[in-house]
DNA sequence: GTGAATACCATTGACGCCCATGGCTACCCA
DNA sequence: TGGGTAGCCATGGGCGTCAATGGTATTCAC
């Protein structure tokens, strides 16, 4: 299973295109879509971005009661009116639509955030900051992350 | 299953290139990805490594995010932003980036400090300090560590 | 017909790959 | 037991390739 690492800023030419790098483009290779799902996040100012198999298990996941909330098939109510398919030309470069640049605050560079299953884009500058203050909390908390053990293999 | 032991201090040269430990590359060799995942401790001036197999169980351990407090969202949001594939050459090296470099404060020569399931990237001094630190608040406490049971196989 | 979106092409700079070297160790053989 | 040798591992530097970027041309839609 491939996953989002890493954080990339590229610049956004005058036409609104941005390289997606290449490593998460690799992610993404597998898909029968050659490109990405991008909608804009409703809790902070800056755009999610997945996979169309990423999607489809959040669809799987909106169907069952159990696993979701009422708030959260709104949420993913919310999330695939939003959503588009952005597929990237032959350079690997996507064209980003006007209100997510808004939504995100995008001008000259972008910001490709991973996270895991999926990723962010953000304005560079407001990442940064977002990114300072959760680092700071996590200095003070020192929280822990539960390992699950092993699955299956190995 | 391998795990990283013990200490090696190898040298950083002029391109921020350092060798991979052999013991180490040779624990990750069964992995699918050629390399180390590397991200900047929030606890310690070090840097974090490990294999991409940890890399996916931290990711399925967010998952459940039932079980996630927010805080550990931010921790895996750090690690997953801030993570970097660096693939090794055929020589075994891995290229530091810039801010690794800043954070752990190297320049001639970096210490891969095995950790078992984990691995770390110290600068050599400020790691014998903290060994040293470690070693004599040891002595104080005597701390215990609960041997689990042995699990099924291996 | 006009504008936007997509495809095509060229440039450049970073990164990955290749070859060469040196030192240490472990092994072999006398 | 000691000298020689071979192999692995860490190291240094040069070169080619690919990803990111900027621009131009062509096609599609309205």
């Amino acid at each position: 299973m491939g996953l989002f690492l890493s954080t990339f800023v590229n610049k956004v030419d005058r036409k609104g295109r941005v390289s997606v790098p290449a490593t998460f483009r690799a992610t993404l290779s597998a898909q029968t879509f050659q490109g990405i799902i991008a909608y804009r996040s409703f809790t902070a100012a800056c755009v999610e971005g997945c996979g169309m198999d990423f999607m489809e298990r959040l669809s799987d996941s909106a169907q069952s009661f159990d696993a979701f909330s009422a708030e959260q098939e709104d949420i993913s109510a919310l999330i695939f009116a939003d959503a588009r398919q952005l597929s990237w030309d032959p350079e690997g470069r996507i064209l980003l639509p006007e209100d997510l640049i808004d939504h995100a605050g995008l001008s000259e560079t972008a910001a490709f955030v991973g996270k895991g299953q999926t990723f962010q884009i953000w304005q560079p500058e407001a990442y940064k900051a977002m990114e300072a203050e959760i680092r700071s909390r996590a200095l003070k908390n020192r929280p822990t992350l539960p390992l699950k053990p092993k699955t299956g293999g190995a």
